[in-house]
DNA sequence: TCTTGATTACACAGACCTGTGTACTTTACT
DNA sequence: AGTAAAGTACACAGGTCTGTGTAATCAAGA
């Protein structure tokens, strides 16, 4: 039964590898033989686990399609929190933007199956969003969803260009602006304090 | 002194057609090739006027750095203007995203020159809103002027991946949202109506 | 022990890319 | 007419990329 296990976990530390450096530094700036020379294996092996570099690329996307954490917090907390955890993900360590607009921007064939993959990830934040918003009672959980994703995008980009993590609380300080206008209560201390 | 005017000309020639595919298609998917053949000149004379494609990237560049159109519109006009024109370049023609943050994350040399240009147009269109943002005497035109560019990137990012110009039309609203919470009174008519 | 499947090393095809070298022609000014 | 700049055609070097073909090796189960 360790056939189908190491087969699976070939494939993950392929996956693994690909993320990085398709994420590091672009899908069409990485080749085949990189990754492999990383993992430390032939290319032609990886060529036995996916048959082209396409499908690599959508497998690498589809492993990023996880759903947004479950949380206890009220959610107002969950919402805000999102942006205070954006913010720590361009401060630390490799920050490249998001990798589904990336992969979008960078394939030229606009029928590429990563548009599919990049739209459903949208999707899945954004309902996220509306889910929390419903459980607020806002008006209009769909427009206001949609505006916080263009904050949280938003924020991507600036980041990506500014290098500065500090626009992430500028998304959250509006986010919040909008919440309030959209009669939802914000608890008094906004941000996190270092207890 | 057609010399001088003819060296411009071919310039403005070539700088046209590469932007045409540069943008429409990608910086890195464009070979040098391509761009001299749709022009109909030899790869030789591109190289003549650019030595090198890097020098074309920064000149393609250099020549979307515009200052936004002067207006003498109110400046709420403006600013909710400048929306409803992102919604109709989304919606006519190639769309494929902003240049600059596009070039940005397809070169993956961090110290390229063309962060430095995203850079300085990102903080143009920024200083563009403030500069209006002030007139209208907000408390805090510097956050403000960000959070506005927060949501035009947010809606250019969703309106790659969902193809859809209302994205536009969301920030909008968010942006009169913020505006009015600013202390902004904003005129009746939100929607220019097709009178 | 034998078989089967996975992996490896390595060469290679075919395409594309950036950039250069060169000899020839065109164009415009003197 | 002569000269100098610019453009053209075309080959080519040297690199990268995706994807394949092949023969040898390794490991595990029957």
């Amino acid at each position: 039964m360790t056939r189908a296990a190491d087969k699976a976990a070939m494939q993950e530390r392929i996956l693994r590898t690909a993320d990085r450096l398709f994420y590091g530094q672009g899908i069409r700036a990485v080749g085949v033989d990189t990754i492999a020379a990383e993992i430390g294996i032939s290319k032609r092996t990886l060529y036995n686990h996916f048959p082209s570099k396409d499908e690599l690329i959508v497998a690498y996307l589809s492993r990023r399609l996880n759903p947004a954490p479950a949380s206890d917090l009220p959610p107002v907390q969950q919402i805000l929190g999102n942006f205070e955890r954006l913010e720590r993900t361009i401060a630390g360590g490799v920050f490249r933007g998001c990798p589904f607009v990336n992969a979008v921007a960078e394939l030229k064939e606009p029928a590429h199956a990563a548009n599919k993959i990049a739209l459903a990830f949208k999707e899945q934040r954004r309902g996220w969003f509306r889910d929390l918003l419903v459980r607020l009672d806002v008006d209009d959980p769909e427009m206001l969803s949609l505006q916080l994703l263009l904050l949280v995008d938003g924020a991507i980009a600036a980041a990506i260009v500014r290098g500065d993590p500090k626009v992430a609380a500028a998304a959250r300080e509006a986010a919040a602006v909008l919440l309030k206008a959209a009669g939802v209560k914000i608890p008094r201390s906004p941000r996190p304090g270092p207890s």
